[in-house]
DNA sequence: CCAATATACATCGGGTTCGAGGTATAAGCT
DNA sequence: AGCTTATACCTCGAACCCGATGTATATTGG
């Protein structure tokens, strides 16, 4: 989830780490903040990997900064995360929201699309929180209020991204043109 | 949160290690399904702290099996941890569901509202993901439609969860009595 | 009777993350 | 001149998690 927001932010401009540092908080930070210690280690190794590249450069404001560079291979393999997520990607609301302010560097609205139906295949699946027994619990069962709340929340969020899921994925693809020579009708 | 997790469950009831997988599985598995790589030293390292025991027991259907208790004070631990829950999981959605799972075995109804109120303040501070020179960028400058969706969705789902909680927490604290009897009618 | 499946538990290695701490530089305040 | 704050980077140990792998038992299906 760090390695895809590190990519895409340098995607779109050269940045050094304390910018970085301060982006990547404010997309995720506000729910699952990011520590020193995870985002330097990070960059070591994604540097390592051939992914970007690091060069010193005085410090505009203060202490000397190392900035940033995304490199063809790292362009490559933000794509390839992007095209091909993992299954956690898809379920886990944190990284999938990260999936998705990068989604646009995928330059084929197809592709776009097709993530976006693994999302909305995922969230269609019925799921329940709590068995009895084996048999799914309904939110009217429980005396709990507050898995009450729980199953109320989670149905209302779903629904709410279920709606834009369908909206967008019909603006990606529009229905088949109606041509003269129809592959098929 | 998975530790949460096992004592919330063996707080109802004891279980053994595959059904604790099962009811975890279900309550986040969804979402972030939990690997026995995980679970059983979970329940190694909480046994060894004294939150719960373990118990040798021939197999209903087929191995045999390991019951776990709640010790007295694993039970003091789930309600410290129902209490006083870190940052994270306020912040956090999948802690913060984890949480609101077993926020009735607190027994104060005034201590659950608190929790309640945390998660409130949380969701009432204003954020945005996105920063354009240090300004926020709000959903309408995006020419990007998936950072449009993801502030829409963000926007919707935490709407919904407010509601719920200012409705739950008034119905938990009700008014202060106004008469000199603070029995209240 | 054999294979597959479900039950049931466990360990190990590799990798990631966190928290705490440390090092500098420059600006602004007192 | 000294203090604080913001910028900017880095390391280390402890904890944690995942995936793979392994062991064993009972039921079900072919």
């Amino acid at each position: 989830m760090l390695e895809l927001a590190i990519l895409g932010f340098l995607r779109d401009q050269p940045l050094h780490g304390y910018d970085l540092r301060t982006r990547v908080a404010a997309l995720m930070g506000h729910v699952r903040p990011v520590a020193d210690g995870t985002l330097y280690p990070a960059i070591k190794r994604m540097a390592a990997a051939g992914w970007l590249l690091r060069n010193h450069e005085p410090g505009l404001v203060a202490a000397p900064r190392r900035m940033l560079y995304l490199t063809v291979e790292g362009r490559q393999e933000l794509e390839r995360r992007l095209r091909e997520p993992g299954e956690l990607d898809i379920s886990d609301e944190n990284r999938w929201f990260t999936l998705l302010a990068f989604l646009r560097h995928l330059d084929e609205p197809k592709e776009q699309a097709a993530v976006l139906r693994r999302r909305l295949a995922f969230l269609e699946e019925p799921t329940s929180f709590f068995y009895e027994d084996g048999r799914p619990m309904a939110a009217e069962e429980f005396a709990d209020p507050f898995r009450q709340g729980l199953l109320t929340i989670a149905h209302a969020t779903s629904e709410a991204e279920l709606a834009w899921l369908r909206a967008t994925i019909d603006s990606l693809e529009p229905l088949e043109p109606p041509g003269p020579h129809p592959e098929r009708p």
